[in-house]
DNA sequence: TTAGGCCTGCAC
DNA sequence: GTGCAGGCCTAA
């Protein structure tokens, strides 16, 4: 399940092979995988890929003339580099082919993912984030917390909501309020500065850690170029009910947070009892 | 603010 | 055969 580290993997393993070459082809197989198309995919032919950014969990594909394609991996979306000849990932739902014969492959099973395409002229960043998507989770800094204090949902809730802060998932806000030793179902709203603090530096160190292995796979993840990411064996709580904590031997429990499966220590991140503040 | 729908593959 | 996994969007 791509967050933010593995879709951070993927844009690195396709830059350096796929900018600055020109479109020579564009396959739509499905055309209901495009979320909006501002005109149709294949006058993407052409244009020049000028660069591939990322906001959250989303890249955006700058072209040349101001065109941008933006592409949401879902679930169990992988965007792939092949060779003329190589056969397609079952569900593969475009294909577009570069200049040098490199076939860039959108795959998605469940088609929990998309792509967005942007017209000339518009500013599809600012478009695409405005209202959508609040601070990138990478530059989260203990200040964008600051409206918490008038919230009233919980730590979890709030961390899942992109508009919040983007690129955060399941398993990275399980494994973030685990290092900072904080409930996912202790309130937002009283959380002290220091524990706030905490978390957004517990946040930066789980996303480079697992950035610095290439990502997290469980099943399906793969970046661009099929490598398989290693931070799946230094996840401490995330899918591990059941077993011992590894700061405190205490066995982790499962439980179901804002629809989610989530995953506590008991003992390390024990809820806060009413009107005492965490720090 | 919460619940449901989307969709497929896999574990049971 | 059933149910679950999940991000994100829409509707109640």
């Amino acid at each position: 399940m791509p967050e933010l580290p593995e879709v951070e993997a993927v844009r690195r393993t396709l830059i350096g092979t796929v900018d600055g070459r020109q479109i020579e082809g564009v396959k739509v197989l499905r055309r209901d995988y495009f979320r909006r198309m501002a005109f149709p995919a294949e006058q993407l032919l052409g244009h020049t890929l000028r660069t591939i950014g990322r906001h959250g969990k989303r890249l955006f594909w700058q072209f040349d003339a101001d065109v941008c394609m933006v592409s949401h991996l879902g679930m169990s979306g992988r965007i792939t580099l092949r060779m003329p000849g190589d056969a397609c990932l079952p569900h593969t739902h475009l294909i577009i082919v570069l200049a040098g014969g490199i076939h860039l492959h959108f795959s998605d099973p469940r088609r929990f993912g998309g792509v967005w395409l942007y017209n000339r002229g518009t500013d599809a960043v600012a478009e695409h984030v405005q209202g959508r998507m609040g601070v990138d989770a990478l530059s989260l800094r203990e200040a964008d917390l600051i409206t918490w204090s008038q919230k009233a949902t919980c730590l979890k809730a709030e961390l899942l909501n992109q508009k919040t802060v983007a690129g955060l998932g399941n398993i990275y806000i399980d494994e973030a309020l685990w290092m900072a030793q904080l409930h996912p179902l202790q309130s937002v709203q009283r959380l002290g500065p220091e524990s706030r603090a905490r978390l957004v530096a517990c946040i930066g160190q789980v996303l480079r850690a697992s950035l610095d292995r290439g990502g997290t796979t469980l099943r399906d993840y793969r970046d661009a170029k099929a490598n398989r990411g290693g931070f799946a064996e230094s996840l401490a709580v995330y899918g591990k009910a059941g077993q011992p904590c590894r700061r405190c031997g205490t066995k982790l429990r499962g439980l179901v947070v804002a629809q989610r499966s989530t995953v506590v220590c008991p003992k390390c991140q024990a809820r806060r009892k009413r009107g005492e503040h965490a720090n």
